[in-house]
DNA sequence: CTACATGCAAATGCTTTGCAACCTA
DNA sequence: TAGGTTGCAAAGCATTTGCATGTAG
């Protein structure tokens, strides 16, 4: 919780936060060592798993944790929201600024000590909402 | 996913129901589990999951997928926003509105099939608010 | 009677962890 | 060379699923 460990360079962690940079996607922990092994064919998944954690944690990269199931990172650590898709899970950035005077809005109305907010949208990516009017229904 | 099937009144899939709006904790399955199996010792943690869900699909309860790890559920089917202790995980309702307007405002802006949209805030409850006050720093 | 539902146990999927060997500063 | 880091495998944890049996309608 409240290290602040002597960090070291590694060439893992060096590669994961590159291949992160590249990606707009969003992508999981897995899809990131499924990237990195191109270049460093021997890492492992854990390392992969180490590193985000680290490199989030040093402030370098965003985890985001949206309702689907499962961890995303994003190289962008700026507060910004998403919209991720219902049925393929795919996930984008949304162009609306931080509402902040929400927590304003909250502060008095609530017994928490507010630390901050996710706002995420749901909704169908173009794709998917092209089958989902051919395929149901 | 789209089907509707002759749902049947199960004692089971009865008590669950009792039992979840009794309480206010928006609890996981697993802490609807205990409390069920205080009427029902026999019932497995898989029906109590398998109910959880239908319940939800028939529209009697809610599923709540917050940004802690695990899924919660609600008996409150109406629409509201939560704040959840980055501490103990407690969750509780928020006196905010609905915020509809937001998912216009994103309509022309991406290309995505909009559905709805989340809002959660993240805080310290009282209790850890209190712990973390005298123990860290 | 006949689907749907249950209990049980095993399987799944994502993530974390223990440990010995390895490297970075 | 000390202590953070890695690869590997195993463990952890929430959730899902296969299957034989049970039961509501």
């Amino acid at each position: 919780m409240l290290q602040e460990k002597n960090r070291r360079i590694t060439k893992q962690r060096q590669v994961i936060l590159e291949e992160l940079r590249k990606l707009n996607t969003h992508p999981s922990a897995d899809e990131i060592y499924k990237v990195v092994r191109r270049r460093l064919p021997r890492i492992s998944l854990g390392t992969v798993y180490r590193n985000l954690e680290v490199l989030a944690q040093m402030g370098e990269i965003q985890k985001l944790e949206l309702s689907g199931s499962l961890k995303r990172y994003d190289w962008n650590t700026n507060k910004h929201y998403h919209i991720r898709c219902a049925r393929c899970n795919r996930v984008d950035d949304v162009p609306i600024a931080p509402l902040n005077q929400l927590e304003d809005e909250l502060y008095e109305a609530t017994v928490y000590e507010i630390i901050g907010h996710n706002l995420e949208f749901i909704g169908l990516c173009p794709e998917c909402s092209k089958k989902s009017r051919t395929i149901d229904h």
